[in-house]
DNA sequence: TTTACTGCAAATATTTTGCAATATC
DNA sequence: GATATTGCAAAATATTTGCAGTAAA
């Protein structure tokens, strides 16, 4: 799994293993969805483990070489990453607007069709797709929202 | 066209016409393609235009709300932004992760594909597809080193 | 005349870097 | 023992904010 692939990463790359690499990426395999570096620092610092904000930088750098780390630009500038598992199916980001909640869907047909595109002049090696919009739970609110104005504008 | 509908936009909100958002306007619609809020600033102080950096992020926020400048936040942290035009095609970006340089391309059948799309409990307002990969001439380049390095070795 | 906007500088947030101490190989 | 890695603090980068002066309405 993802320790062993690490370490053969390591390995090729004659990069040493250090402790701290190995913490990183545990905490990382442990967390569902996404996070980003100062929660992540702050889940090690919490667990008593204590690593310096550039090694997490550093390491996580490293994974993202490896494969194990997916790293997410997304608008609203926020910098979010996953954990890649190994079979896991080719999925798209719905990214709330609002929130900032990030929901998971599948798409396989999607994925199909991507894989199979071929670009000129062009090599692919990944791709991305982010759907942005308003989840329900936020839609919600402002229609609520909406209505107290207006509510308070009759008066 | 875009002035227009920024003046529209500024009168719907309460907003003041001012010449530095217009001359901001004007400039990004001269330009073909992608740029960054550093280059923007560059280009209209050597036309001799001194607007500082906090009313060029000002505005390209009101340029985003209304419809006129899109985001693109990509991996390898540089924040790039165009102009929209009223009647363009939606198209894709492909960004080559060696030398960040970005080419478009039309994609009818997936636009038609993701427009189709509705999704639970989300209300979908845009999205972005994003294709890493090298471009040819960054191939082309890296072959290059790693012949001539290869050669090193053999000497 | 009112108050939104501008420029500037300072503040904030995020990531990178330099360097001495340390630990892996 | 050689040197890659760590922690720390400082630097670099990108964006936001506070405020006084200015200008659009």
């Amino acid at each position: 799994m993802a320790k062993n692939k690490f370490t053969l990463f390591l390995g090729s790359k004659q990069l040493r293993k250090t402790p701290e690499r190995y913490a990183i990426l545990d905490k990382i395999f442990s967390i569902n969805g996404h996070f980003d570096i100062e929660s992540l620092h702050d889940m090690l610092e919490s667990d008593s483990y204590h690593v310096s904000k550039a090694t997490v930088y550093n390491t996580i750098g490293l994974l993202i070489e490896c494969g194990l780390v997916r790293r997410h630009s997304l608008d609203n500038k926020q910098t979010k990453y996953e954990k890649i598992i190994s079979n896991s199916p080719n999925h798209q980001h719905l990214i709330c607007t609002e929130c900032g909640k990030i929901k998971e869907v599948k798409d396989n047909e999607f994925s199909a069709y991507m894989n199979a595109r071929k670009f000129t002049a062009f090599t692919t090696s990944y791709f991305q797709l982010y759907i942005y919009g308003i989840c329900n739970n936020c839609l919600r609110k402002k229609k609520r929202v909406t209505k107290e104005k207006s509510i308070k504008i009759s008066k």
